[in-house]
DNA sequence: GTCCAGGGCCGTT
DNA sequence: AACGGCCATGGA
C-alpha cells in the first residue's frame, strides 16, 4: 500500500483529527504554545509524556515556562533547573540541553517567534548546531512550533514503515525522503500523520 | 520488583 | 559507518 493510502486509512481510523494530540496539531498557537511544545521535545526525548506534564506543572508554579525564564534559570542557577524538570529523567543532561536551546534563541533572535520567521533549511541547521538537539528534535520543533513542513521521523515511524513494509532502509534521512516524497508537502498533513502513526503505535502491535 | 517511554552524544571498533 | 554504553524518572 502506498504512503497516502496509509495516511488515509490512519485518517478514517482516527480523523478527522482536530486537537486530539496534546493541541499540537493546532495551527494558530500563541507564542506560550509554541515555546511550550519546543521545550516538550527536548524534555520528551527517551521518556514518557506524562513525565514532561510534570515538569510543565513545577514550571508554570514558579512562572518559569517560558525560553526566556528558562534562560534565566539556568543560567543563574542550573541546580534549580535541574530540580524543576527532574521528573523527566536525565535531568542534567536535559537541563543543559534546555539552557543552551533558550540561550541561544534569546540571545541571537529574542523570541521563538522571530527565530522562526527564517526559512524551514535556516532554522533546520541551526538547530542541529545546538547540542543534544538530533535531527528528531529539530524537526519536532519545527513542525509542531514552527508550522514548517518538514516530517519527523521517530521510533513509531520506524516500526509503522517496518509494519507496512514501506521500505528496507530505515535510516532517518532515507525515511524522511520517502514519506516526504509521497504525501503532498503540507504542514497539516505532515503533522496529523505522525501524530496518528504514534497513536497507532501505542494502540497495539 | 521489572519494564519502558516522540534521543542524542561519545567513545570503540 | 556502525554499534554499545550512558544518562534517570515515574507510571503500569
Amino acid at each position: 500500500m502506498t504512503i497516502y493510502r496509509l495516511y488515509l486509512k490512519l485518517l478514517k481510523k482516527y480523523g478527522p483529527p482536530k486537537d486530539f494530540w496534546k493541541n499540537w496539531c493546532k495551527s494558530k498557537k500563541n507564542s506560550r504554545e509554541q515555546e511550550k511544545i519546543a521545550l516538550g521535545a527536548i524534555l520528551t526525548q527517551r521518556t514518557n509524556w506524562l513525565n514532561v506534564e510534570l515538569v510543565f506543572k513545577n514550571l508554570q508554579k514558579e512562572k518559569a515556562l517560558s525560553i526566556k525564564r528558562i534562560y534565566q534559570i539556568g543560567g543563574r542557577d542550573r541546580a534549580r533547573l535541574e530540580n524543576l524538570i527532574r521528573p523527566s529523567g536525565f535531568y542534567k543532561q536535559k537541563a543543559k540541553r534546555l539552557f543552551q536551546f533558550c540561550q541561544f534563541i534569546v540571545k541571537n533572535y529574542g523570541t521563538l517567534r522571530d527565530f522562526f520567521k527564517q526559512d524551514l533549511e535556516a532554522c533546520r541547521e541551526q538547530l542541529l548546531e545546538i547540542s543534544g538537539i538530533g535531527p528528531e528534535t529539530a524537526d519536532s520543533i519545527l513542525l509542531y512550533a514552527g508550522d514548517k513542513p518538514i516530517f519527523v521521523i521517530d521510533e513509531y515511524t520506524r516500526r509503522f514503515a517496518k509494519k507496512h513494509s514501506i521500505s528496507s532502509d530505515f535510516s532517518y534521512h532515507h525515511l524522511q525522503a520517502l514519506f516526504q516524497k509521497n504525501l503532498p508537502q503540507e504542514v497539516k498533513i505532515y503533522r496529523d500523520f505522525h501524530a496518528m502513526i504514534v497513536i497507532d503505535g501505542k494502540s497495539g502491535p
